[in-house]
RNA sequence: UGGGGUGUCGCCAAGCGGUAAGGCACGGGACUUUGACUCCCGCAUUCGUAGGUUCGAAUCCUGCCACCCCAGCCA
């Protein structure tokens, strides 16, 4: 973990303002996901900076549902988003839903009223969305406005009876038709919904708005700061103003940072979702997603997600973080864990013709370079192996350090083999290389040294194995393809499933297991893995500094 | 257009009146039985822009420009 970005955010620097100015002695967070939907690594900033800056100043950080709207959530969601946030490591000390505050809000709703201060509007949606005015001009005070608190009283009760259908009437705050601020033109607090929630049940047919619900959860669980991202700065005022008319004595601040966007990824669930339910992926568990249980799934570590987050940092300007720095840091978590082991994605048959027929030499293969503690393996070298398809090359580029006709290249861990003679099928296809190996070469011994190392796999031994390689889901914007639909950005290439060789060693390796592939990159057991039918997500590849000249 | 925000290297991001941190990316070199890793070196005379204040400005003031958010009985 880099500890390096020594410099305080800016939310540290509030938060330390305000231990110093009030004297707060505990600071409270909390992480509020609507359960909609999955979270996704822009959640996962949200929550990383809740969990922190609560742990940072030795308080706490709330896990709370934020479930005030029935028509849209789903209990389905309340247990992936828990384990997402567990499996990314942070506690939170409370877990709430917002839906269990229903009372206190109905009561505080009440309070409002009594102090003139809101009032049961029976204007359309489409007749309140003409009184509310433009951003250039005022709005126009609803004709329900100046009823009395006695009437307003009895209808907020038969709203909640149930008595009105919905869309009939909405408890709306008196504030300011001609605010400059939209959301204080007598923003909507409650509306009827005739609808199950999954919390509550039948109990209510009417619902608090989030800006209504969400100072008054913040405020009872004692939140000091409430994190959120930028398009809430304009409803800070509201919040505030919620907290004032509720008489709430300890008054949570708001504070707003910007959200994680990545290159050549969507973030919104509306675009998730229709990547799922169209069928354009897989689930929201595929590996392409940028879902946390798609990360996960994909092979990415915990620790390696947090590390990019610290380092992506927090500010207020709209950024687009370019998807390289997500997997510097996979790399770099992998690089010092993660197994070497030979697979070989695309193979083609290398014959040893000096090697004696049916004999085979146990290679010793160390796990993880540099780590003794890792250990050895052995693998059979033997007179047929595999290779990479893209290590050989009878006609090759400048700078071609692979096998090539007359040249030579190490088998890793093993000899020294030089190229005789190759062969093709009628479409010119390589099928089978033919080399010899010299005995004096023998991995450690000699002093013999080539330019050039290959990864190889004995053909009796290796087991067959599939590889599913990922690319982004969708490619660059190009200019003004701005305004086309997601689905014209659609990358083509995003999985591309490969079926090659892995050691025999590996095809009982547990689901989630993760291993560099030498010279390819790093992979992921996936779920579908079996013993029997082995199946690996590239997690990402190696870099590659190679580069064709000619 | 009214209001609210933001503009520092290709991408993030420090900087808080004393003369531009760091990371990613990129380029060069060393090392290498992974063209990986590691290690060196390079990479903003300039901070959206034009003025002003000051001995001194990315930091203060003024104007302008660009981009983002707000007109849900969504969150």
């Amino acid at each position: 973990m880099e500890e390096s970005l020594s410099s305080k955010n800016f939310i540290e620097e509030f938060i330390e303002q305000d231990i110093r100015e009030k004297g707060l002695s505990h600071i409270q967070t909390r992480f509020p996901p609507e359960p909609n939907g999955y979270l996704h690594i822009g959640h996962a900033k949200a929550l990383s900076i809740d969990f922190s800056m609560a742990e940072k100043f030795g308080g706490s950080c709330n896990l709370r549902f934020d479930d005030t709207n029935p028509t849209k959530e789903d209990e389905e969601f309340v247990d992936a988003i828990m384990d997402d946030i567990c499996w990314l490591g942070f506690h939170w000390a409370h877990v709430f839903f917002g839906s269990d505050y229903f009372d206190t809000c109905y009561e505080l709703a009440v309070k409002l009223i009594k102090k003139g201060v809101a009032y049961v509007c029976d204007l359309s949606k489409d007749e309140m969305r003409e009184y509310r005015g433009t951003l250039t001009e005022p709005g126009r005070n609803s004709p329900w406005r100046d009823r009395s608190v006695e009437e307003n009283l009895a209808l907020f009760a038969r709203m909640k009876a149930g008595d009105f259908p919905d869309g009939t009437r909405t408890l709306r705050a008196k504030i300011d038709m001609a605010s400059p601020n939209m959301n204080m033109r007598d923003p909507a607090m409650y509306r009827i919904i005739h609808m199950a929630h999954h919390h509550t049940g039948d109990k209510w047919c009417i619902y608090p708005m989030y800006d209504f619900a969400h100072p008054i959860q913040d405020a009872i669980e004692g939140v000091t700061h409430s994190l959120c991202s930028l398009e809430y700065e304009a409803h800070r005022p509201l919040y505030d103003w919620v907290v004032e008319q509720c008489e709430f004595q300890q008054k949570p601040r708001q504070i707003e940072f910007a959200r994680l966007n990545l290159t050549n990824t969507m973030m919104s669930k509306r675009y998730l979702r229709r990547l799922v339910e169209e069928g354009f992926v897989a689930g929201w568990d595929d590996p392409r997603m940028p879902t946390l249980c798609g990360l996960r799934r994909r092979g990415y570590t915990a620790e390696s997600i947090r590390d990019f987050l610290s380092r992506v940092g927090v500010a207020k300007a709209d950024s687009v973080v370019e998807t390289a720095m997500l997997e510097h840091c996979i790399r770099e978590d992998l690089n010092a864990h993660a197994h070497r082991m030979m697979a070989v994605l695309d193979p083609i048959r290398l014959v040893v013709d000096n090697w004696p027929e049916n004999t085979v030499q146990n290679i010793a293969l160390d796990n993880l370079p540099g780590d003794e503690t890792a250990g050895v393996r052995a693998l059979p070298f033997g007179r047929e192996l595999y290779i990479e398809r893209e290590d050989f090359s009878y006609d090759p580029p400048k700078k071609y350090f692979r096998l090539k006709p007359d040249g030579e290249v190490r088998l890793k861990g093993a000899y020294i083999v030089k190229c005789t003679r190759y062969e093709t099928d009628a479409a010119g296809n390589v099928t089978t290389v033919y080399c010899t190996y010299d005995p004096e070469t023998r991995s450690g011994e000699g002093q013999r040294k080539v330019k050039g190392t290959l990864h190889w796999l004995p053909l009796q031994s290796a087991v067959a194995a599939e590889f599913r390689l990922y690319e982004d889901l969708l490619l660059p914007e190009s200019g003004e393809a701005e305004a086309l639909d997601f689905t014209q950005r659609l990358n083509p290439a995003s999985i591309v499933k490969r079926h090659g060789f892995v050691e025999p060693g590996l095809a009982a390796c547990p689901v989630g297991s993760r291993y560099q592939f030498m010279r390819v990159g790093y992979f992921c057991a996936d779920l579908d893995h079996t013993a029997a039918a082995p199946v690996f997500n590239r997690i990402v590849s190696l870099k590659d500094s190679f580069k064709v000249v000619n």
